[in-house]
DNA sequence: CGGGGGTATGTAACCGGTTTCAGGCAGCGT
DNA sequence: ACGCTGCCTGAAACCGGTTACATACCCCCG
């Protein structure tokens, strides 16, 4: 690898000159830039990031902080894929290197040492609900921090999450228009905030058009799908079972479908269902689910953007605003 | 943050022993090191990476390439938050950071700027089927390097993948135990190393075993639905058409099920199915897709150990060999 | 023709570590 | 007492960039 100094001998100027081909290039003169240039892509020179970094202080890298460690807390997320493209895609066009942290793997706390060990420009964080000290401790350390899913604000930090609310109160209302008036809902752990907000969202549209909700109507799940099998399991139990369910995500929705399979009853003629996420499975398993979707690659390039605004922002600006994300209805066979 | 020099200060010794006491503890003598590491906890020392790399040429970084444009290649991958996960974990447990590189986001060939600009250690390479010449000139580089589900060796390179072609003829070798004998293939793209074991195996096991094959038994697919659909469909139009697919992957396998659904036969009554990947889909999907399972985790800890024993071993070690993942029948619903 | 202002470049300090090399010191044998 | 050895420590160069400051130069104007 060529070094600066080399370049700056091979083309007769000082090293300050190529510095500033590189960063500042409206100070040099045409001529000698368009020398450097040449020289710089003869000898296939590049700036070494490190040496850059240490002088600089700003590392042009952004931390994805995720928890890992799904053993203990059984955490995948739907669509962490299309996130990571959207989030690398949108970051790579402003020049950001992407580094992976994970909480469950290197340990507690570790993340945010790894934070300040690499100069990092700022974070992303994906929520898995673990409430995690260090994690939330993030917002108050003055990095810039945008988080997925989860309500976390402060001077430079801000959050991008759907409209769970909105989307919960579609969902209702759509079954409200096909003639249901006995809905239940299957809900998320209510410490995520896409599990309480689409909760709150289910109550809100009920109370708004004046529909009665018993409370064992409110079946807790946690968002996977054995969870939705056994909360439709009691459902059908009751003395007046309902005659459509609100799940809070698709896999509990499938678990539903599931057990209203094993009681003998056929969806949506027995009883109807709705999801919320829009996996993919919910194209593919008959007669298809009707689902809440989400806008999955906005995510990622939302909060890249957010990320970057901070970045460039003064360190006093007002702190941005939380991003949320329209959701839409997906009509398929289950409602 | 403090630095070395402060940290030096503080305990009254000079910074090339506080540096020893972080990298060669052995050669400082208890006393120092004891004060030194006492010190260091109190006033929240943490050595800078960049200046590390700087001075070391060694980042203890890895990165991970992997070809983002899914748009244009319509590449998803079915393990990735697995792989991820796993690699990601053992990359941690060797004190080793993991960069996200991507072909698609970042430019052609900027990756391997990247790679140079960053010193990393060593790379994996998750194979999108492109055969971009700047991917696969990785292996000549020099740079440890280990590629998954892509045949690519070199003296600091080498691969890791599961067993195609004995999955596809234990596939095989279960349907001819419940007494198929014409089994047609729905195959994936040739040009990828799982598209084309997979169909080797497929015809290694028949021809083993004396079944005749015809032809048009062969169907081209791309291992997304539509074309196993697709592959389904033209298979069932023969005029013998065959009792049982073999789909080298289960998104395809999906789509057969599609088509036969859509062609008035059940499955496995009328045809039987068995796919390749064991996604997650293929428990959920009734009535349960029989298909060979991968050691989805094993890619990245065989991975991350690959790299970790290249990186450790000297220069002219002799080149690693493969790493062959077993599969496993999963037996469900279809066949 | 001399001075002022603006522009382009160079010099050298600095970022925060690692590492070579030299030297101090204690212990030991003679 | 002397020299040798081995162990521990420190001084300083170095990694490859950035940038504050100084300087050289040119042009224009009074």
């Amino acid at each position: 690898m060529a070094t600066i100094r080399e370049l700056a001998r091979h083309c007769g100027v000082s090293v300050a000159t190529v510095s500033r081909v590189f960063n500042t290039p409206e100070v040099v003169s045409q001529a000698t830039r368009q020398k450097v240039e040449a020289a710089a892509a003869e000898i296939g020179y590049l700036p070494n990031e490190s040496a850059r970094t240490l002088a600089t202080k700003k590392s042009n890298t952004i931390g994805l902080v995720w928890d890992i460690d799904h053993r203990r807390s059984g955490w995948r997320h739907p669509f962490l894929q299309e996130i990571l493209v959207a989030l690398k895609t949108a970051l790579s066009a402003h020049g950001l290197h992407l580094l992976l942290l994970a909480t469950g793997a290197d340990g507690p706390d570790r993340h945010l040492r790894s934070i300040q060990r690499h100069n990092l420009d700022g974070v992303v964080l994906i929520d898995n609900g673990s409430r995690d000290p260090a994690v939330l401790g993030l917002a108050e350390a003055g990095i810039p921090c945008v988080a997925l899913d989860l309500p976390l604000t402060g001077p430079r930090c801000t959050y991008v999450t759907s409209d769970n609310h909105g989307g919960a109160r579609e969902a209702v209302s759509y079954l409200l228009a096909r003639g249901h008036r006995r809905i239940a809902t299957i809900t998320g752990p209510a410490r995520t905030g896409p599990g309480a907000d689409r909760l709150d969202g289910f109550r809100a549209e009920l109370a708004a058009r004046g529909v009665p909700l018993p409370a064992e109507y409110v079946a807790q799940g946690d968002f996977y799908l054995d969870s939705g099998r056994n909360a439709m399991r009691d459902l059908l139990l009751l003395d007046t079972p309902p005659t459509a369910v609100f799940a809070a995500g698709d896999e509990m929705a499938v678990g539903a479908m599931q057990a209203a399979t094993e009681a003998g009853l056929r969806v949506p003629a027995h009883v109807s269902i709705v999801g919320f996420d829009d996996i993919e499975l919910a194209a593919l398993i008959p007669p298809g689910l009707t689902t809440i979707s989400q806008d999955r690659a906005g995510f990622g390039t939302a909060a890249a953007e957010a990320l970057i605004a901070m970045i460039q922002a003064p360190e006093d600006a007002p702190p941005p605003s939380p991003i949320i994300l329209p959701t839409s209805l997906v009509r398929r066979g289950t409602a």
